[in-house]
DNA sequence: TTAGGGTTAG
């Protein structure tokens, strides 16, 4: 190809500066004042211009520039792989490497070539191409290179089950800079070890290795999911000292920090400090509020479009939760609305939560809904339909969608089998959720844990099979833990059965002191008549004082939430929620519900 | 005179 025809094509019109880079006018010659002169080669043009369309996003149009191209060197073919690589198409950056290797045999790679080939490799996931390309690497020497040597290291740390591997492969790197270090803080990380990042971390200061902002970010992170303050207090005052207060990702990590130990006085101190945000900034303050404030989560998400910060696909994960915890379906529905407009439906995680949001909001039909459009669905997907129809008492809905799931080829994990079992026990189906319990353990292999254990006493003791819930309690492999004797309590209290109950309430009391599973223990010695077993029972509550936190209710009337508790008189709007609720009572009893008023006989002490 | 490695939010 000619200079001339790259110039004039199409493709390089679009990105003028791309080709001013490459161009210049000679200012020593006046003849050619108004001639372009090229001072690089074509290929050299053509490559930059190559880049430039990657950085755009812009991978067809960088193919097609590249298939014209007549002398393509190894730089060429590196830019296609790399650049392919930061656009995603890691598969397309692995066939590009591939058909070099075939089809080229003239162009040898070298070590950018590696080095980029194996972060393709490294972004599939593919420890097997990740091998065939260390292979390679040993046969052309290249194994000595600093780049070849850490884009192995981050391969085995992030592809391989263990980090063995990539240990070995550490310590057999001699020149050990701060990449390699913080390549393996990462895969100590991404394997969920942060004690094993922070061994490394430790390790790396006494080796007096360079402390960066990548390391101590990674640093952060690992103390972010441990939730150690003291830790975390040490690396910030780490930030202080090497002067890293304002760089926006290790301040992203530390404000993580604060937000993950629930400190959000200090997380909102931290982001008042920060200079600079990003939307990483602004989404971590989003979800640091989520959980235990989501009316607060919802207010920043507000101030952050109005500051001019673009909410993405991680805003709405967290903002839907919010909504989801706030059980308030117009603004879900709004939110909803805002995803479309932002042209982001099609994101997985944003649809999973989606179905959640609706699901806690009262609307299976809408979660049904989002699900059946999903373009693509993955474990999460099908796990929380089913425990949307769980919650909803869709314990038959569950069940097929399990089955379907499992047709279309997607293998259970204990997560899916726990919201099947909870949507059996819901809706009455025990013996088959018996079946699918059976069905783990056999079929898929897999050990059931205490919180599994848990679904099914809970599924046997609600319908009222006490004895054998009590048998499988016995037959455990590990000692029941607090959830499962809170689980077999609540069956003995729905189905009145004293002995057990009596021993399932002192267990939990063994294992946490609380007010309710008091008043349920006392209540069983009032109906057996055994009335110095209950005044004690109470004395001893009595002790722990009122910690129970008061059950709030609420109501959404003309766009406003009213939250009340029982017995309130307070708020202007006090009578719109009793007729409310006068209404919601009606109904019940109208479908046959039978107020219990087991609790309350002996319950005036509670204060519940 | 074009190419390569590690960090933060679901």
């Amino acid at each position: 190809m000619s200079s001339r025809k790259l110039v004039s094509t199409t493709y390089c019109r679009q990105i003028p500066q791309a080709i001013m880079n490459s161009l210049y006018w000679t200012q020593s010659n006046p003849t050619h004042l108004s001639q372009p002169f090229l001072a690089k080669p074509p290929s050299v043009l053509a490559t930059n211009i190559i880049k430039s369309y990657f950085e755009r996003g812009q991978v067809d149009e960088a193919r097609m520039l590249f298939d014209e191209m007549p002398d393509r060197d190894v730089v060429a073919w590196t830019v296609m792989i790399s650049g392919n690589t930061s656009c995603n198409f890691y598969r397309r950056a692995w066939i590009i490497f591939c058909e070099m290797l075939r089809d080229y045999t003239d162009v040898e790679p070298n070590e950018y070539t590696f080095s980029s080939a194996l972060k393709a490799c490294k972004s599939m996931k593919s420890q097997f191409c990740g091998s065939l390309v260390h292979g390679l690497v040993l046969k052309y020497g290249m194994h000595g290179s600093m780049y070849v040597e850490n884009a192995l290291l981050d391969l085995y740390a992030t592809c391989c089950e263990t980090m063995e591997e990539a240990c070995l492969l550490f310590q057999e790197i001699n020149a050990k800079n701060a990449v390699s270090w913080t390549t393996l803080i990462a895969g100590y990380t991404h394997h969920g070890d942060a004690y094993g990042a922070l061994r490394a971390f430790r390790q790396m200061l006494l080796e007096a290795a360079e402390l960066n902002p990548f390391s101590i970010s990674i640093a952060v992170k690992a103390c972010a999911s441990i939730g150690s303050n003291i830790l975390g207090k040490q690396v910030h005052a780490a930030v202080v000292k090497h002067g890293f207060e304002s760089n926006i990702p290790v301040m992203n990590s530390m404000l993580d920090l604060y937000c993950r130990s629930n400190r959000l006085t200090e997380a909102d101190q931290c982001f008042q400090e920060m200079a600079e945000k990003d939307s990483i900034t602004w989404n971590t303050l989003i979800a640091g509020y989520e959980k235990s404030h989501p009316n607060e989560s919802l207010n920043i998400y507000s101030r952050m479009e109005l500051e001019g910060f673009s909410p993405n696909t991680f805003t709405f994960t967290t903002i839907l939760a919010a909504v989801g915890n706030l059980a308030v379906l117009t603004s879900g529905e709004q939110v909803h609305a805002e995803i479309i407009r932002r042209g982001l439906q099609g994101n997985l995680e944003v649809g999973n939560a989606q179905i959640d949001m609706y699901a806690k909001c009262g609307n299976i039909m809408s979660s049904r809904k989002v699900f059946d459009e999903m373009y693509s669905k993955d474990l999460v997907s099908w796990t929380s339909m089913m425990i949307g129809y769980g919650s909803h008492g869709g314990g038959k809905e569950a069940v097929e969608l399990f089955d379907e799931m499992v047709k279309s080829g997607i293998v259970p994990d204990q997560i899916v089998f726990m919201a099947v079992l909870n949507a059996c026990s819901h809706a009455g189906l025990v013996d088959e959720g018996l079946k699918y319990f059976k069905t783990m353990v056999d079929e898929y292999k897999l050990s059931p844990e205490q919180e599994t254990y848990g679904c099914v006493v809970d599924l046997l003791g609600r319908s009222g099979r006490i004895e054998e819930a009590y048998e499988l309690i016995q037959r455990m492999p590990f000692s029941p833990d607090e959830s499962i004797w809170g689980a077999f309590l609540g069956a003995c209290k729905t189905h009145k059965h004293q002995v057990l109950g009596k021993l399932a309430g002192s267990k939990v009391l063994e294992m946490r002191q609380d007010i309710a599973t008091y008043v349920t223990l006392s209540n069983f010695y009032a109906a057996d008549g055994k009335w110095g077993e209950f005044a004690r029972t109470r004395r001893l509550m009595r002790r722990l004082g009122n910690k129970k936190e008061t059950g709030r209710s609420w109501l959404e009337l003309q766009n406003q939430i009213y939250c009340f508790v029982a017995g309130d008189k307070l708020g202007s709007h006090i009578e719109w929620v009793y007729q409310v609720l006068g209404m919601l009572i009606h109904h019940i009893k109208d479908v046959g519900y039978v107020p219990d008023l087991d609790c309350s006989v002996h319950d005036l002490e509670a204060g519940t």
